[in-house]
DNA sequence: CATGAATGAGAATTCATTCAT
DNA sequence: TATGAATGAATTCTCATTCAT
């Protein structure tokens, strides 16, 4: 306090701690939490294992902000798409689509970040991370709910069961390509049925329900 | 190492690793695979640190055949109601119920089991856990298709997201009421809004399904 | 290099130094020895952690200098008093009060200079001050013999003596009394029972030694 | 628990034990708190670092049972002595000249012990040793006292004044010496003067005390 | 076979000191 | 001169695994 930090130097500090968060979630990426030790961050990041410590005062404390950072750029995402007009049946496959999508496109990343805890402090954010994403779901629920498009006894759960299919579904196939060597598979047809099964349940044959929201992208077929 | 054994010493060596792997769980229900170490196993086991090693090549070994263990006996509860030949919709319903209140009657080790992993080698087990789950729940719907109760695009997806919805639903609750030093809330209505979850999925009002499986406990009528 | 430095940068100069000697000494009172670290009194003092390194060529320099400044104040107390023209029963009296008043007045400091080292330089500077105090006694039990007043084997023991004297019983009551939370207890009584031990030894009741000098606070009559 | 320990091995665990706090010991006495190293105390009692753990939780406990453990020995024979029934005098001289003999004769470990701490649980620790060193002196006085030999305003602060000139006295010229590159100066002159200057305080020659008690060694007659 | 003391390769953290700016 | 971020060696503690008895 007895010294003025010049905007050079706060941004020289502040892009320091940007390059160890971003090297913790690239370790992270690599090998799960485990690989995420302070030494290979420091030199990841092209510091000194002393220096990580002038930015965070523990490991926790620095794998707790890596994991903020990445949730929060997810959130952000799917927050986006709660905040729209659409009809709610819309934002909702767009948000599962855009969640689903970007999970797999970084898959072990996605892994660790949702299954994959470490500490309880990390734990916590987990918890609370899930907790944000289901209550974004869950605004589009109830958005839907308000607007008669959807009939639900109670939305929380409806957004949990949700966020909970996606991440089983697409989990599994995850890890199980991953191990094969794995290109890349197409995410898209798993995403599409997740959402055809939230959307309709263990639908019965004979139930008329004429119209289905339109959830698939571009020009979509009416089931006939 | 030419000698034969005798069934009396198979039976004791036997009976060791059942001792070893009982240990473990009971550890993992404490506090989680952290709290798993090779001394407190051997310990708890009433034997030697270095006995465990005749039992067990490593710590992997003895922590991959306890997950097998544990999950095996979830996953036999879940299999002989999947075996029954009740209509698809009281199994299913039943298989919920039964893996979900099992899960919440043990919620620390439920947790590890389904959540927190350690290791790779255990990490495989996990994955192979929630495939054999997923597995039953969806022979439970592919006979349900069969027998023209359902319409689904893809059991093995709806089977996942079952599985997902039911984890993602019951986990944070538990969590939380774990941390808020808990006594155990009732997860029975929980699991029943799952349920209509998973068996409207979300419904639109207007939709005249005429008659969705009645999921709630008590007399139970099929479906005409 | 070349430069002279003018009066002004000087002043600056020592100025800067004193700021690191007070703010050393300060840290060095409210948590000992461990408590003094580099970038902590460099904030302390308002400068940079490397401007401290432009006055002390080592941490080590600095708490000797620290030390130094600290224990010659207190010597200039006592010395003084040795310089006076009393008899030296008076002087030792006003001296061991001197003394122990200000060691009382601040305790955590107190205690520091006078137990507790850290490296072989400081404790260097530790025995140098506990030579010098003593030599202060010393002066007077010195004079005092060559008065007629005391007749000592070895007025260097005997100052020795009473510097341990002091310091070992004012320092045990003040960690505990410090340990108990403590309101400042009153110094006085104790003070005035290790000059009476001083004074008279172990006294035997049949001694009829006349007139021990009156040591007590208040009026002081004088030896005959 | 579920083992009985042989007493062999309990033996065994015990001289590890016994080796750990010689080896400390023999490094405090080298060289210091600050010398006491964990891997050094290791390598010192034949054994490797882990081990160490094995037998005390921490440094700080490892530390603070050398402590007791030589803190007990020198304490024992200070008790042995304030114990006897000899007049207060002899024993009070005894018990000076033993303690103060032995600390000479290892003065590195003596210093350490009474003069210069690490940490707040082993400043305890000293403390207490102090305390109890001072308790045996108290005791003799009291003895003295009651016994009509000594009048003491307050035998606890004369216990802390003898306990505090005898180190004071000793410590000074030790580390010179020790620091002179040091062959071994006769402490025995310096432990009589201490004595006189204890048994006499600041005599005055007028004092027609006639009988002091004869600390020096030698031939002691009785007190009359 | 059983024992449990011992191993030793890490991992996190600290802090005096340096040096590019 | 002054800065303060960076260094990196040092130190404590952990725990799966081994092996002499």
């Amino acid at each position: 306090m007895a010294y003025q930090r010049t905007p050079y130097v706060e941004s020289k500090r502040a892009e320091a701690r940007e390059r160890l968060v971003m090297a913790a979630l690239s370790l992270l990426a690599q090998g799960g939490w485990r690989h995420v030790q302070m030494s290979a961050v420091a030199e990841a990041a092209g510091l000194s294992t002393g220096a990580v410590y002038l930015h965070f005062p523990s490991k926790t404390q620095l794998l707790a902000q890596a994991y903020r950072a990445q949730a929060g750029a997810e959130l952000r995402v799917v927050t986006e798409i709660a905040d729209q007009t659409a009809p709610a049946a819309e934002r909702l496959a767009a948000a599962v689509r855009a969640f689903a999508q970007r999970a797999m496109s970084n898959r072990r990343l996605a892994y660790a970040m949702v299954l994959e805890p470490t500490e309880a402090e990390i734990e916590e954010e987990r918890l609370h991370f899930h907790q944000q994403f289901i209550e974004q779901f869950r605004r589009i629920l109830q958005s839907g709910q308000d607007a008669g498009e959807f009939e639900l006894a109670d939305p929380q759960v409806a957004a949990a069961c949700i966020f909970g299919a996606i991440t089983e579904s697409l989990m599994g196939p995850l890890v199980l390509a991953a191990r094969a060597g794995g290109s890349d598979p197409d995410a898209r047809p798993l995403i599409e049925n997740v959402l055809a099964f939230c959307f309709h349940g263990l639908r019965s044959p004979g139930a008329t329900r004429d119209e289905a929201p339109r959830v698939a992208p571009g020009p979509r077929r009416r089931r006939k």
